[in-house]
DNA sequence: TCCTAGTTACGTACAGCGTACGTAGTGCGC
DNA sequence: GCGCACTACGTACGCTGTACGTAACTAGGA
């Protein structure tokens, strides 16, 4: 034991304020609040210890009396855009509701952009997630499958949410810090597509490509991904056909 | 247009060799493979450019001729071990077929576990990756949908299994690069999620984790997620309930 | 009431990153 | 055989996370 480094204690675990020494100068919110706002207009890559203490007007280390890691501050900022999830009154309808949820979750993607590139490293238990999973599991009430059902069910809706909404937006974004646009990147990447098509070495896939006219509306690929998903553990859907 | 920065070909398009000058010391299967070592290795952060030019035994800059951004360089390495797909000749039977090919990712991923990090943003279409989709297509040759179906019913599939494969490799190598293990860490997050459950504030979480006895079972988990993804495009499963 | 220990605040410093740039050498195409 | 496109690579810049040391502050215990 003597001389094991300790394993860091979970940030929610940590009391803001231990009763000794000066006062805080900020409170988490205040913190997590900053960093939002400096991903919201910079992106991701802009929230750094420095920046984000700028933004602050304190040191860049004093930052660390409240943050001990950097990974602990993204969690800070996931659990503050939690916040934003609407906890509705369950209808009844739990396909309806979850249906609900996951779109508010790519609302809120939409307006976080960076969220999707944290949520597969960050799957902390902020507050606020626990607060959206026991929602979650409040509108699947209706559902008749055991718990561990309902719990996979929301695992498996939220990482289709995820990995679909992430993905449109990594498209978007990827040249945010680049001097060309999404639309010029987009078109050399379908160019070089094209001409890999055209070489005729994947006949499945020009027939695929061709089949298909004008420009993918992302958003109903999305709903159709959902609808799917939620079919699957859905009793009715699986009788009627 | 006088002035503007023009968009970077796709790597792929670049010709490995130009006729003039000098010949090449390394190809780009050396750089991959290179890239691959270090990355299984130490992780994909020990892949910096430093470091996989010391591995070849260049200087660092050299990289650059080879490889014009580091982004280049992860679609080098996501080729490179799309050549471990098998890809089999088609049973007849898709969803059997699908299956395989979704245990197969997985294991590359628990072989390279850096794989899943670089899927959402590396989505290029290098050749390996073509030819994995178009044997994906042959797969899905029996089944009656229409192409685009199919196109979805792959990329449903492959996000499903980046996302649990990440999920699992990210916890079990968050680690890493920490003095503790990955056992201690689960250890202390449990210990806060337990605490938080017994404040009787989840009343639904606190039934779905009292249900739950022993340790989950995370193959299985994945493998029912699969064939809830796979039953939403069966339209045989669909009738008989 | 005062002392002291635990905090907060923050400047400095370090190792490491991606990569822009300049220079020197090489060998193919004209 | 000349010229130029290419390879090779050392140096340098601006940036990162954060370890460490020091000074100021304040609440709890004597």
């Amino acid at each position: 034991m003597a001389g094991r480094a300790a394993v860091p204690e979970v940030i929610w675990a940590r009391p803001e304020r231990t009763g000794r020494g000066p006062k805080p100068a900020f409170t988490r919110a205040d913190i997590a609040a900053a960093a939002v706002r400096i991903a919201d207009a910079d992106g991701l890559d802009g929230v750094t210890m420095r920046h984000v203490a700028t933004e602050l007007g304190c040191g860049t280390m004093s930052l660390y009396n409240y943050v001990p890691r950097k990974e602990d501050l993204y969690e800070l900022m996931i659990d503050a855009v939690g916040a934003e999830h609407e906890m509705f009154e369950p209808t009844g309808d739990w396909r309806a509701d979850m249906l609900r949820n996951a779109e508010e979750t790519r609302a809120i993607m939409y307006r976080h952009t960076w969220v999707p590139r944290l949520m597969p490293g960050v799957f902390g238990f902020s507050p606020n997630t626990l607060r959206y999973l026991e929602h979650c599991l409040a509108c699947l009430e209706p559902l008749d499958v055991p718990a561990g059902t309902k719990t996979e069910l929301i695992a498996l809706l939220n990482g289709v949410v995820t990995t679909y909404t992430g993905n449109e937006i990594a498209t978007a974004e990827r040249t945010r810090s680049m001097p060309w646009t999404a639309e010029e990147e987009n078109a050399v990447r379908m160019a070089y597509l094209g001409s890999q098509i055209a070489t005729g070495a994947y006949p499945r896939m020009t027939a695929a490509f061709t089949e298909q006219s004008g420009p993918v509306d992302l958003e109903a690929v999305f709903r159709r991904a959902l609808e799917r998903v939620l079919d699957a553990f859905d009793p009715e859907s699986r009788q009627s056909g």
